[in-house]
RNA sequence: GUGGCCGUAGCUCAUCAGGUAGAGCACUGGAUUGUGACUCCGGAGGUGGCGGGUUCGAGACCCGUCGGCCACCCCA
């Protein structure tokens, strides 16, 4: 194919598509709006460094996923492959951070992965972060605004909520070594995977999908045995918050995350529809990462949803109008050279009066049947016809191309004064 | 990075022991010199992903490559 193609793995959002990601992003927006949450727009490319010192360079995105090079001054910068980072170095680039702060964010990220169901390598993120809270009250704030997402969306019955706490960075380190242990003294038993993971990444381990290795994990030390005491107290609360609520979730005791700067609460919302990519959201507490990055000590809890996925999700489970879309409320015809001049005109003036209806001037010629052709394919519930006629009595036709438009008009059409087309409209359109 | 399946008209897919392609939908013209949808008739549209090989001959077989899908890995 010698023709030029999208890069792998991103792809064109086609407008039959669009307007299901416009329904979410307007559900989204309203709702965080709801909730307080300001917007935030951030670069898409930052310094590879940012994300080396957030998400942890030896994990498998800083290792082998990153989009990175160098600009034209040698600086080494990457597209991000996910939102926290950026937006922690803008909260304190800015100086946001001297009071709590509420903040969201959307757009793209980047990570260089093999294409499959749910996951591309430009995929679509709504992060939301919370800066300067370390009360768990913020964790289940956040929790609790997801799970009102899922209800607008129509997703509440598709989707699951797991629970987990992953503790200080020392309780954490403690289980570590444990685990290690453990799982070291039963090495032949593990998978390839995951004895490649004992020394990189063994808490990763954790979720293994290789049966042998969850059930070699039956009888291994668990996280919940480790939790400092303000872990553990914090998660008793959240688990009282969300019951309190009346939100069921699960406990998932295995439940990591990818990234390095997670500590305390971490939470997901899976889905068994969508393929081997089971979430859909994902996020946790991360009380140390803006120090790590350079800012005064503040914490700070966020997550990030997919975007492909939950359209995805919704398309999946018939959450969304899949009907064909229509375009167009009017359709306006002319036929004529002085014909065309007139509908111009008065399409014009239409959408001046009327700025609500979605009125499409035919153009590019034809005959008058396949002008008519395409008011039909168009959609419109009518198409307005200026003929010869209709020019020398200024005059308009107003023709219904649906059952149940015409008013009770049965003849299907009527001609009516240019002066009263308004008018016309407006009963046609009136519910 | 690894593995499986797949790449024929804009879309969904056929065909054939290897003898250079067809349907439906969509598009378009007409039947109706100013009236859409239904019907009928006609038309356009493919160097069969790309490159190489086997063969008298390949879309069909082989190799490579690119792309797609799915899974592993990893993650939203």
């Amino acid at each position: 194919m010698s023709n030029i193609q999208a890069i792998r793995g991103m792809n064109d959002i086609l407008p039959e598509d669009t307007r299901h990601w416009r329904h979410l992003e307007q559900t989204v927006s309203r709702l965080l709006a709801s909730y307080g949450y300001g917007e935030i727009r951030l670069p898409v490319v930052e310094k590879t460094e940012l994300f080396k010192r957030s998400i942890g360079e030896v994990t498998d995105i800083v290792e082998k996923e990153m989009y990175s090079f160098d600009d034209r001054n040698g600086e080494n910068l990457t597209l991000r492959p996910e939102g926290t980072a950026g937006c922690v170095r803008a909260a304190i680039q800015h100086g946001l951070l001297g009071v709590p702060q509420r903040l969201w964010y959307m757009g793209p990220m980047f990570r260089y992965e093999r294409p499959q169901k749910g996951r591309q390598r430009q995929f679509h993120q709504i992060g939301v972060e919370a800066f300067g809270i370390a009360s768990v009250d913020m964790d289940a704030e956040l929790i609790l605004l997801t799970a009102r997402l899922w209800r607008q969306l129509g997703l509440a019955d598709s989707v699951e909520l797991q629970i987990n706490s992953i503790g200080s960075s020392a309780a954490r380190r403690a289980y570590r070594a444990a685990l290690v242990d453990y799982l070291t003294s039963h090495q032949d038993a593990l998978d390839e995977d995951s004895q490649r993971r004992l020394h990189s990444n063994p808490l990763r381990i954790l979720d293994s999908k290789s049966p042998q290795t969850q059930a070699l994990l039956d009888a291994a030390p668990t996280m919940a045995d480790y939790l400092d005491d303000e872990s553990r107290t914090d998660f008793s609360r959240l688990c009282e918050f969300l019951q309190a609520a009346g939100l069921p979730y699960v406990i998932n005791p295995r439940l990591v995350r990818g990234l390095d700067y997670y500590n305390k609460t971490v939470f997901e919302w899976v889905t068994d529809r969508l393929g081997s990519q089971n979430a859909v959201c994902a996020g946790g507490r991360y009380d140390n990462l803006v120090e790590q990055l350079g800012g005064k000590n503040t914490p700070g809890v966020g997550f990030a949803m997919g975007m492909e996925r939950l359209v995805l999700l919704m398309l999946e489970t018939g959450a969304l109008d899949q009907s064909g879309q229509v375009l167009a409320d009017v359709y306006a015809v002319a036929a004529g050279d002085r014909a065309q001049s007139t509908a111009l005109a008065a399409v014009e003036s239409l959408r001046d009066s009327l700025p609500d209806l979605a009125i499409v001037q035919h153009t590019g010629g034809g005959s008058f049947k396949s002008q008519l052709k395409k008011a039909d394919k168009s959609g419109a519930r009518v198409a307005l016809i200026w003929g010869e006629d209709e020019v020398s009595t200024q005059t308009v036709t107003v023709k219904h191309l649906r059952e149940g438009s015409g008013q009770g008009d049965r003849s299907g059409q009527q001609t009516v004064p240019g002066q009263q087309l308004e008018a016309t409209l407006r009963a046609v359109f009136a519910d």
